[in-house]
DNA sequence: CTGTTAGCGCCTTCAG
DNA sequence: CTGAAGGCGCTAACAG
């Protein structure tokens, strides 16, 4: 690989020079200019990006550092971080966590070592603190589904309580009374605000919470089946489900109809986040959206007004809206 | 953060002996190294990879080049290949190139100019001799579902062939007669690949191929529904539809329940690649296994051996398998 | 507007 | 086994 050297002697110029036309900083006599642009294209010369990061302590890349690799939630995240970031001509480097707080931990200092410029996330483990004193005194970070008193600016919420309250609500207004609900882990956040949300819209119909009808899930598949299991094997009746993510409704689905029930007559349905596959699970799921991709956006706008000093509005709250589709109807049975 | 020289300065040794025990490549006293780690420890000091990486032209860290970021398939992908590096102390810097030519030139650049060591891609607009350059003249590469000749070594395949061959002759077996076809864009390998598949198998069974049972799709959702309706539009007679990917067949399933048809008896439908969601759809689609886990992870150890001196086993040609789910029933039809 | 001179933080010869 | 010195490729003052 040619170096800034090997143009400029070709050009005739001093590296200075060749730097200057590269980064377009300063302005430069155009016939130099031309000159060393020859040379640039005669040696198909490239800069060093790790070089000049060393050297100018900046690296026009932002990390990323997501929870898993191979989930449509989190490839939204990462697709429309991409995409907005490149219009501005940064480049992403993206991390995964696992969920692991040891594994995070690593994934920020690669980054930072890295020199990336900013940090845009979605994690659970790192702390709070952890996460201020990064942002004080190492680089900036925006912080997507989740608020953290302190980085107000950086964080991008999504109002998960609206989210349950929509949710149980619509099968309220269906005429359900009897209405059970598979929650992720209460340690995630999202997890319990949803829960919330149910109970606010329960206690506001005037009906009474069964505990009973709680079952507590990790926000993957088989907690579906496993939930919905539970509950039929303690005898109560329900007419409906509510489910902390898309995941766990599709597992209820699915176990449902290898019961022999026949959905939605039998059950009404409702899932979280309107992943991709939403539509595709039979009948077409009622769900509540989860607008990931323009909170992901944002986390990006914000980025790039901190460090890059733009000036793009951004939004940080958003509130859920709920999808009605096919899993869902009028209550039938008397109760 | 502390640089290498305040913790010299604080072990009392000169940088070279604290390089020494960071890299851990040549002896040094025992009593020196405990210094230096507790220096290290004091001062939290973590060296900053740029600096490593300009100086020693090794980064330790291998770039991922994928189509997308935002599908199950490329999400496996990703994810595979990180697990496997991971366990190998390689860190992982992704980008995406959205399929297009100058897109995936630049993300090679950008991997290139941020000092990788290596290339994993799967890519479908560079060209062969492109990529033969790159591996020849500038780092190493692995190019993941497709084969390069000259790069056999670094090809990591999927016999596409066999799975489109798979597809048709279970439907065969089912005593189909006439069935359709939903194909990937011909522009893409594996798509003309599985569509060879297909053709033989009819071939080999006797029947005769009709164009008009050819739908050319781009591997999207909406293709699935657009074909279905073409081949009835063409009024011709069939049982059975092969896609040539899990999207397309969800998008037909979808389709054909809109338009009052029965799944699976008044069409056997099956899919391919086996992504996260086809049994999720109902009836939970028959499907061609596409093992891009274990491809993915093969080509991360083709990197770990040449790279950086492993000795993995690595197996380079994949063969797909039938999953038969509940998409695909006998042809009841007299025909 | 242009060239010269120091580093950025680290690795890697080379002597000792 | 250890320290000193040079350099990776580039940017950023500083003079001129």
């Amino acid at each position: 690989m040619a170096t800034i050297y090997e143009v400029a002697e070709r050009a005739g110029v001093s590296l200075s020079t060749v730097s200057r036309v590269l980064n377009g900083r300063a302005t430069v006599n155009a016939k130099l200019k031309d000159k060393v642009e020859k040379a640039v294209r005669e040696l198909n010369y490239r800069p060093n990006s790790i070089a000049r990061s060393l050297a100018s302590n900046r690296s026009d890349s932002v990390g990323i550092l997501v929870s898993e690799l191979n989930t449509p939630f989190f490839g939204d995240l990462m697709q429309a971080v991409e995409s907005t970031l490149r219009e501005a001509d940064k480049h992403v480097v993206i991390t995964v966590g696992h969920n692991n707080l040891k594994t995070e931990q690593d994934a920020v200092e690669f980054l930072i070592s890295r020199n990336c410029d900013a940090i845009i996330m979605h994690v659970e483990a790192l702390s709070d603190d952890f996460l201020i004193d990064i942002n004080k005194n190492r680089l900036p970070i925006a912080v997507v589904n989740r608020h953290i008193d302190g980085l107000d600016q950086s964080s991008i919420t999504l109002n998960n309580e609206l989210g349950g309250y929509l949710a149980t609500s619509h099968l309220i207004g269906l005429g359900h009374r009897h209405i059970a609900y598979i929650t992720g882990p209460m340690e995630k956040r999202d997890a319990a605000q949803r829960l919330e949300g149910h109970k606010r819209a329960l206690k506001e119909a005037g009906l009474t919470l069964n505990a009973s009808l709680i079952y507590h899930g990790h926000y993957e598949e088989e907690d579906g089946k496993a939930g919905l299991l539970a509950f039929l094997s303690r005898n109560l009746p329900f007419t409906a489900l509510v489910c902390g993510n898309d995941w766990m409704a599709s597992g209820a689905m699915s176990c449902a109809r290898d019961l022999g029930m026949s959905l939605p007559a039998d059950l009404s349905i409702v899932g979280f986040d309107d992943v991709v596959f939403a539509h595709h699970v039979f009948p077409r799921l009622t769900t509540v959206s989860n607008p990931i991709s323009q909170m992901a956006e944002m986390s990006a706008r914000q980025i790039l007004n901190t460090v890059y000093g733009h000036d793009y509005d951004v939004q940080r709250l958003f509130e859920p809206t709920l999808v009605v589709r096919e899993s869902t109807m009028k209550n039938k049975a008397k109760s």
